[in-house]
Formats: C-alpha cells, structure tokens, sequence
DNA sequence: GTTTTAATAATTGTTGACAATCTTGATATC
DNA sequence: GATATCAAGATTGTCAACAATTATTAAAAC
C-alpha cells in the first residue's frame, strides 16, 4: 500500500517527515545506518516513536530493518530499479493520458510555472533545488491528475527512484533537464494524448538509460569497488 | 507505499494477516470497530503487538485510525471508490498489456488453470471462493507480468475493492463472472495487446458499475437507511 | 601470526504500568 | 421533557525499565 503518509501536526510524523526527506534528497546515502537511540535524540523524542517512523519508512522502501540488526537506509537492487522505473513508466504514461483529457488553464499554468522554476534552478546551478523540483514535476502531475490514489503510489515511487539514482547514477550528470518536461506540458496543453504519453515513456527511459544498471547485482557491497 | 507486507513467521505478521483476510474475504463489514485489547485477547498477543498490525493495515487502507478513538474497518467514500477503480484500470491496462509481450506457455497455462478453478466454483454455487478467485485472478495476472512492486500494489487494491463492494453492492449480485476473465486469457494468448488491454479496462468498468457509487457521499453512515 | 573462544558492551525488542482522552450514564437545571 | 454538567468507566497513547540478541574486544590456544 499507498495511501495518506505526510502527515503535519503529530511529532512522530516529524520524525518520518525529516527523515523521509533527508533520504529523498540524498543526503543520506544508501546502506547509512539509523540507530534508534541516536535519531531520538537528534529529535529530542522517545525511542518509541522512532521506532514507529522507522517501520513506516520500511513499508515506503525507504528503509530496510533487519531483525536484531537495525534500520538501514535501503539499498535497492538492479532489478528492484528496474521494476520501479517500468511501475513509473505504466503509471505516469496513463496520468499524462487522463491529463490531457481533463487539462484546464488554470492546471497548464501551473505545469508552465513549475517547468519556469525548473529552468531557473538548473540555469542558476542550483543542483539541489533543481533535484527536488525536477522529482517535483513528476508529483505535481500526478496530483493534477486527480487521483489521489495513484498520487501516492507516486509519491513513493519518486522517492524510491531517488535512492536508486543515489546508488546507481555514474557521474554527476544532466540529471533529467527541464527540457523534456516542458514537451510534456506542451503536449498535455493541445491534448495530444497519444504524443503526452509516448512523450513521457522516453522521458522515463531516457532517466533509466542515465543510470549504470548493469553491473552484476550479487556484488552490491563495497567488495566489488575493491576488486574492479 | 507498497511493498512486501504478507510475511510470514513473526507473530506480529500472523496476527496483520488474519485481520487482512477477514477484511479482504469481507467476513468484517465496513465500519466494525476493532478494540485493541479484545484483539489481543484472541489472537493472545501483547496489545502492542495488534498496535502494530493496526497501524500496518492504516496504510494498507483497510482500517481507519482515530486518534484516541480507535481502529475502525474502512468505510471507502464514492470518490475514494471510483479513484480505486481508476487506479485498477490504469494499472491491470499495463499489466495485461505486458503479459501479452512475455507470455510463455506456462504463464498461459496458470492462466487457464485458474479460470478452470474459477469456472468450477461458480458452477457449484461456491460464492466464498469464487469471491477469492476472481480476486485471485487479478492478483494472479499481476504476478505473472513480473513486476514485483505493481503485484503490491495490485494486492493493495484489490483488497481495497473488496471493501467497496461490500459497501456498494446493490444486492448479491453475478459478482465478476469468469467468462470475462476467460476472454482476457484468450487474447493474451493470442498477444492481441490492444484487444487485452481494451478488455481488461471494460471488465473493470463493467465491476464497478454493478456498484450503486450513485448516492450521496454526506450520509455515508447508517442514518442514511433510516431516512430513505 | 592467525584463529577460537569467552566476556563485555552496545543495540534492538518487548512488556506492563501509567497518563491522556473519549464515551457513557446519572444528576441537576431550565 | 429537553438540555447541560459532571463523574465514573472504558479505551487508547506513551514511556521507561527490562529481556533478548548481536557486535566488539580481549584473551587464549594452536
């Protein structure tokens, strides 16, 4: 399941909140261990409650708890990314699809303003606002979308895809540039549905095919570093 | 989120998974209030224990939590309904769409093996399990497309959609006949992509409008029978 | 010098008791 | 009689101490 995460008013929603978005924006790399005692005194609560934010980041496979081990931020394998960006792929072509069905003004303006921002990060070379805005085009049209549902699989979808370009990304790249969202939003505006969704596909394979997705996934630890 | 939840071994699992298919088998109608401590009773588990699979099911949809309240079975409005349903089609599309692309002779055969067990079922008026096997045909068709993670997702809403029908069922209706099921077979078969795709989507349209999703969200409790 | 074994420390898992909140029922007031 | 107020009971939420498990270190054996 998929359904209503980001909470606001609870303290341990905060915990999962800061953590989340510590993960989703890279900051903490794959494999980083959690210990319980340390994040309850980073967030100045119980151990309880980390605990409680830990198993939820687990169900968004953010975070993989290991029995008598501990939490660690996940690791996710060749082919988890690979089925992640075919999920992307299935589901964001049909939102592309229904969007075009359904666009009004005001939900093209918006797309055209966020593409705006996009552009101004990357041309300002602010790399890291430009992560969260380009992984923010993708969520901002699910939610226009208007499934609130399939808005969450999203949400955890992207976040995940964040892990995976943190393991598998081979150099700090393009890292998916404004231009090809504003095809999207273009096609989306004169409802070319067939051209939204093929237009999407590529954008998604094309991020996919950025990535180094071939190394053998039964050397995932640092050995294999040691033995190239 | 979605992701792997039906473990096994721990006792914690066991008791998530009971109230998963009391729910899912629609044994426990919406709106049943599921006391902590009586739960622990049964299942005799610690409370924390049936805290945990509560919050579990919360995310999975199926339960609602209110705090200090308690863990109610979810009552799924019209909109939340009719998203469910969208998510299905755009989702089963995709997989259908897939299968048809890597179809071996045993994927089909499962296939047909499975409408066979249906088809008996419902020719002995064995309403319980032809209930869990049309379920278990989505479900089965998810598997065999080889994406791990939509397979989740799909058990997640199938499961959801057990929950609608139990409360929009207009009365105990054909329920998702197999014959539709055995015509998606047919044309994955014969990898007629689009004809498979077409017919998945139309057979869910066609489950969802033997629901009555007509009637007025505001009066989703049981006042709504009393003044009609 | 390397491997085994044991003792210690650190970490996670669980429980039961207590606090906070809500529901229910009775009583008082209009 | 209907509504408001308040107390008792029931239920959920939280925490801190304890148990179980694993990691680390040191010593011992080869």
């Amino acid at each position: 399941m998929p359904q209503e995460d980001a909470q606001t008013n609870t303290p341990q929603a905060e915990v999962y909140n800061r953590i989340w978005r510590a993960i989703a924006d890279r900051k903490m790399r794959p494999g980083t261990r959690l210990k319980e005692e340390k994040l309850a005194e980073i967030f100045s609560v119980s151990r309880a409650r980390v605990r409680q934010a830990l198993a939820a980041l687990e169900h968004d496979g953010l975070v993989t708890i290991v029995p008598h081990r501990g939490a660690f931020v996940s690791q996710p394998s060749v082919e988890e990314a690979r089925d992640i960006f075919f999920a992307r792929r299935a589901i964001e072509a049909q939102l592309a699809r229904r969007l075009c069905a359904t666009a009004t003004p005001e939900i093209v303006a918006k797309l055209e303003r966020h593409v705006a921002r996009e552009r101004e990060a990357h041309a300002e070379g602010d790399t890291r606002t430009a992560i969260r805005l380009s992984g923010g085009f993708h969520l901002l049209l699910g939610e226009l979308a208007g499934s609130p549902y399939l808005w969450d699989v999203l949400r955890d979808l992207v976040s995940r895809t964040s892990l995976i370009i943190a393991m598998y990304q081979v150099r700090t790249g393009p890292d998916c540039g404004p231009d090809e969202h504003a095809e999207i939003v273009a096609a989306i505006t004169q409802g070319h549905s067939d051209r939204a969704t093929e237009l999407m596909t590529h954008h998604l394979e094309h991020l996919e095919g950025t990535l180094d997705l071939e190394q053998d996934a039964s050397q995932s630890d640092d050995l294999s570093d040691l033995l190239s």
